[in-house]
DNA sequence: CCGAGGATCATCT
DNA sequence: GATGATCCTCGGT
């Protein structure tokens, strides 16, 4: 792995976005932009959204088949609940576009999860304008790295059982 | 607590 | 020239 600060976290919120899905950005065909989404399982996509902000996905599917999970929050890791929060935590921008995740030489890699103590919740992704209707979000109920709006709603049901 | 609005720019039309 | 897979602040209740 490379030199210098190392930090991390559990993935504990998820979004898909698949193949001739209106919200995937490659729904229009390939670009400069989102090429790297048609690469191998396990490259980076990196994008920037609103002047503000970095958000970062995984390809997921075949090589030539566009697909991604962005990564929505972690939790072991203060303050990276929300994809651009969690950019700019581990300090992810442009220049960690189109990487190997798979491998620890890369300055992010993923490793092998282990087994949950909490259910996976599912439920429609979120600030998207198209195909807002699909359930494809998916976070570890309780998570500390769970958007804020959840927590505050799974607080509420924990009340009522 | 909640909703509205603004920030700010790479990318595509 | 418009748009957006976000986040923060602000004002009303």
């Amino acid at each position: 792995m490379p030199d210098g600060e190392l930090l991390g976290g559990r993935i504990v919120e998820t979004e898909a976005y698949l193949q001739n899905d209106e919200a995937m950005h490659a729904y229009r065909g390939k670009t400069a932009r989102n090429a790297p989404l048609f690469g191998l399982p396990g490259t980076s996509y990196v994008y920037f959204i609103y002047g503000v902000h970095y958000c970062f996905n995984v390809v997921t599917e075949a090589e030539g088949i566009a697909s991604a999970v962005l990564i929505r929050g972690l939790d072991q890791i203060d303050d990276a609940n929300g994809p651009g929060k969690l950019c700019r935590r581990l300090k992810i921008d442009l220049s960690h576009n189109g990487l190997d995740l798979s491998s620890t030489d890369s300055p992010i890699w993923i490793a092998r999860g282990t087994e949950l103590e909490a259910p996976i919740i599912t439920t429609t992704r979120i600030g998207i304008t198209r195909a807002a209707d699909k359930p494809w979000r998916f976070y570890i109920l309780g998570s500390s790295g769970v958007s804020r709006r959840d927590r505050i709603a799974e607080r509420g049901n924990d009340c009522v059982s």
